[in-house]
DNA sequence: ATACTAAGTAGTAATTTAATACTAACTTAA
DNA sequence: TTAAGTTAGTATTAAATTACTACTTAGTAT
């Protein structure tokens, strides 16, 4: 047999499938916390529960695509970090079908959210405050919330959740906050300095010394 | 509507939708080099290149799950280390037809391995050797191969590679070729201290000072 | 016995992290 | 207009970790 007779016979309905689904853990940090945006839900099941934003693949889109194109569809945002976190194949995790999900986080920086009319439903819940969500979605947030805890350390995600332009206590803060525990100020700065690049600004404007701006190198 | 009567109008099949398979990237260190499980296909796509081993994921199993099974079946292994890597959704990463697949990676310490008859063709091959592979199985080997390296530096899994009894020249081993850089011998071992104890037992035989043998505490 | 080899330990220099304290530059209120 | 309050930013030092060298130890081989 051929390749190509192979695949002309090759019947791929055959067998039962599950669906595959795509929930994105939007982040950001606002008020010094770490928040993740949530829908309520209206419709069965877990109708009225928060859950995360969720769209099932098409059959042509990349799991990375769908993944953006839901967070597109939820939120309007684009070309911010976005990153496959873990993928759940409970049998019973949603009580239609067997549904496996892909999960994604995303990381945006609080002043780039813009929710505009239509996604008013979707906001931003701080992630200590969250009690029970639908499905397994209080797992992802947790394993995203762990998974950047990691990664801080040897990548560059933090300054995801910060402006192109931002000050060194403001990044600080970022890291404090992901991190839970607080830093050295000078050993901080020491670390992240091949990072960075000043600029001639500053930011004035509270009653105390200004601090200058930075961008990301 | 309530939701039973939601439930019952749900057709999951009103949707086209992927198959989804599982993907094993089996590790062990052998001959000083790290090394993967290949297997030569013998049917089509791919016929006659080496893949990783691969098996659909059932309606009544969780991935994890379906991971075991599907090492169990290869290899005979259970109650290895296994954790998911990662989740792999382009489009044409099979000609048949639309398969996302979850890969997952295992470790295995050398000594544990004993392929039965059955289990002949599959054979580990030094990742570093390793050339052109079916699917996109090179991409899971170098992203398998990433994530240990990462998670040797903040988890226990180096210890998944040898065998229940082991001595600290054998154990650094492993450190170094995952790390691919020397340690100090010194260094290492305050490192490790409190992750290991001593035995009474020495490993002699070779030309030189015996070394003690230790477990893992 | 002596040489050879890797195991295991000691010690020290260099670097990083922990911690404290200081000076700088703004706002506010006396 | 001056002093107090506040955070930005720098300096300094102690403690801990990592980098590196060198030694002693306990086997095997000749």
């Amino acid at each position: 047999m051929t390749e190509q007779e192979f695949l002309k016979n090759y019947n791929s309905s055959d067998y039962e499938k599950p669906s595959v689904a795509v929930d994105i853990a939007l982040f950001t940090i606002r008020d010094n916390q770490l928040q993740v945006l949530l829908k309520k839900r209206n419709t069965h099941p877990f109708v009225n529960m928060l859950a995360l934003p969720a769209t099932f693949v098409g059959m042509d889109e990349t799991l990375d695509e769908c993944a953006q194109r839901a967070l597109y569809q939820k939120t309007g945002l684009q070309n911010i970090y976005l990153e496959q976190l873990y993928t759940w194949g409970e049998i019973d995790r949603d009580p239609r079908m067997r549904i496996i999900s892909v999960s994604y986080y995303a990381l945006v920086p609080d002043s780039q959210i813009q929710l505009s009319e239509s996604e008013q439903e979707a906001k931003f819940y701080p992630v200590d405050e969250i009690k029970t969500l639908a499905f397994d979605h209080e797992k992802i947030i947790a394993y995203g919330r762990e998974r950047i805890r990691n990664k801080i350390n040897y990548t560059d995600i933090a300054f995801s959740l910060v402006p192109e332009e931002f000050t060194l206590p403001q990044l600080q803060k970022i890291y404090e906050i992901l991190l839970n525990q607080k830093l050295y100020k000078a050993n901080f700065r020491k670390k992240i300095a091949d990072k960075i690049q000043p600029t001639e600004k500053m930011l004035s404007g509270n009653k105390h010394r200004p601090s200058r701006i930075y961008k990301k190198k």
